[in-house]
RNA sequence: GGCGGUGUAGCUCAGUUGGUUAGAGCACACGGUUCAUACCCGUGGCGUCACUGGUUCGAAUCCAGUCACCGCUACCA
């Protein structure tokens, strides 16, 4: 099998079935979808992957709950409210997996199979804090801490034979169950040894070092069976367990791309796709994907994949206290994707949660905030650019771009602020620091503006004798508009669509970034179509 | 409790190894322009750089302490 394109994998979290997405859930996802956009426009052989993670024992309870037969009717009940979102959003998602899929399970039991031959799981007692009506098992050290805040807080001592949930404050019990245990123990040293050799495996460098001394302080070996509830991948080796469901949802990386299949395609496809570039992660999950998965893959004799990205949480800015709260049902303020949809239409609602949040870190979102950067990014700038200039196109070149002139190499300020463009947006890119390559966008579009300004092109036209210099005004502001599109369209795919269709172009997105933001791309000549505003502007509430 | 992080204009944030009057964008005010989505262009005000003390000729930038907020301290996801 030959790929004439080097592979680009990445992939985002399998979102668990229980919960329907929310707007975490959604920047999560566009965020991958924009690398994934921005990968493709850049040449790669993009697979991009999300789906569902549909096992354990929460599961089964809802089905029940909700009255489905089986958990896998509850599963298959909620399968549209992603894939529907996803859809809405224009997430460009290649491949959606669910944990449930014949593929996935044959790869979750290959995995096991291979633990066990290379002798890196076991068969021993779990032992541990058990709330029987809260069904959750607790560590010593949380039972701990639930104690000491207790007593401080002037509680009389638990029986110590029976402490006390740190969740409801009923007595638990100590429980033991067979479990099979996976060695984590044994990859402390060649993670950090990994993490070492590997500086950017996790990013950022604030969620490395909280990685670095969880695993520098000490790692004990994980149960990875469960034998209470049978919702879950069988132990191909021991059917009364089935696999932990974090286990179980990791290897949907791998039985994603041909891992566990029969026969030479999945091979080559593995040995293609495999290791992924980035999975992209929210802070919450860290510990899985920077600990647990890459132990597991060094255990199964696999190589790491090449990155995780750890996003942070949206946060509300509170607009009458001014407070940054966590979104949560009980404070009243979530904020659900659809609602921001209705606001700003899809691209706009991608352009404010991919461009003015800190992917890294917390950010706080508002819709004073989204209203601001709508109108003063999308509205003022780069719609009002476009109409602006379509418009004079149009009217000065009897419906249609001029051609381009034999000068349009020569200086001009358009022409040098676009100069080095693709290298300084790519970088950012690369980064994940998108509100730093929107900004470099932002930045010829501005200029165009300024530019405007200055050569005032409606003084040109009553000028029959500058034509000329009409039309080289004119082509260079389309051509900034060409570019600008080809740049914004992993964030607004269907913006920078309609302006290509606007500009009488192929609407097809490039494989050739690079390429496409070379100065002089434009023929012109062709039709324009000034159309309606791209962003009507919000008016105050 | 332990370890780590953050605190700079109304908002979102830059501020490199300490060095002249602390920056950007947005928001706000005023002026200009008219091709355009009452838009664009220009000008302007705006901050005891969380607090206190220290080192220094000089600190948002280094040190100590205080306050506030946040994260991690493993097997629900």
């Amino acid at each position: 099998m030959d790929h004439a394109q080097p592979s680009y994998y990445i992939t985002t979290p399998i979102y668990y079935v229980n919960a329907k997405p929310h707007l975490g859930t959604a920047y999560c996802t566009v965020l991958a979808d924009v690398q994934a956009r921005f990968r493709r426009s850049c040449g790669y052989d993009v697979k991009f992957l999300t789906g569902m993670d549909e096992h354990g024992e929460k599961v089964a309870e809802a089905a029940e709950k909700n009255g489905f037969d089986t958990p896998q009717a509850w599963c298959d009940h909620m399968e549209p409210a992603f894939r529907d979102l996803w859809a809405e959003l224009e997430v460009s998602n290649d491949d959606f997996i669910r944990t449930t899929q014949p593929r996935h399970i044959a790869g979750v039991q290959q995995f096991l199979k291979v633990l066990l031959d290379r002798g890196y799981i076991y068969k021993d007692a779990y032992d541990g804090w058990y709330c029987r009506p809260d069904e959750t098992y607790f560590t010593e050290t949380q039972v701990r801490h639930h104690e000491e805040e207790r007593v401080a807080a002037g509680e009389a001592p638990a029986d110590p034979e029976h402490p006390l949930c740190p969740d409801c404050d009923r007595p638990l019990e100590r429980i033991k169950e067979e479990s099979w245990f996976f060695k984590l123990s044994a990859f402390q040293q060649p993670l950090l040894d990994f993490y070492e050799a590997h500086p950017d495996f996790i990013q950022p460098e604030t969620r490395r070092n909280e990685v670095l001394s969880f695993v520098k302080g000490g790692l004990k070996d994980l149960s990875i069976s469960r034998s209470t509830f049978d919702w879950g991948v069988p132990f191909p080796f021991d059917e009364r367990h089935v696999a932990y469901v974090w286990v179980d949802a990791l290897i949907n990386y791998l039985s994603a791309v041909g891992y566990g299949a029969e026969g030479q395609d999945a091979a080559d496809t593995l040995a293609f796709r495999w290791p992924a570039q980035v999975h992209v992660v929210g802070k919450d999950i860290i510990r899985f994907h920077c600990v647990i998965w890459p132990a597991l893959l060094m255990a199964a004799g696999l190589p790491l994949p090449e990155k995780v990205f750890v996003h942070g949480f949206l946060t509300v800015r509170n607009e009458e206290t001014g407070k940054v709260e966590k979104m949560s049902k009980s404070r009243g303020n979530v904020i659900a994707p659809q609602e921001v949809v209705e606001l700003l239409g899809v691209d706009a609602y991608r352009y404010y949660f991919m461009t003015d949040v800190t992917h890294g870190a917390d950010s706080p979102i508002s819709w004073g905030r989204m209203r601001q950067v709508y109108n003063a990014d999308l509205a003022n700038s780069w719609g009002n650019l476009v109409s602006r200039t379509l418009n004079m196109s149009a009217k000065y070149f009897d419906g249609c771009a001029p051609e381009r002139p034999a000068t349009f190499d020569e200086p001009s300020p358009l022409h040098d602020a676009c100069a080095g463009i693709f290298e300084r947006y790519a970088a950012r890119m690369e980064a994940m620091d998108y509100g730093g390559a929107a900004a470099e966008v932002l930045g010829i579009v501005s200029a165009a503006n300024h530019y405007i300004e200055d050569m005032a092109p409606w003084a040109l036209a009553k000028d029959p004798a500058r034509a000329n210099e009409l039309a080289q005004v004119i082509w260079n502001l389309l051509e900034v508009i060409r570019i600008a599109a080809e740049l914004y369209e992993p964030f607004m795919p269907s913006i920078s669509a309609e302006v290509r269709r606007r500009l009488s172009f192929d609407a097809a997105p490039t494989a050739d970034l690079a390429a496409a933001c070379t100065w002089g791309g434009l023929a012109g000549g062709k039709p324009v179509e000034k159309g309606a505003p791209l962003f009507p502007r919000l008016t105050d509430e």
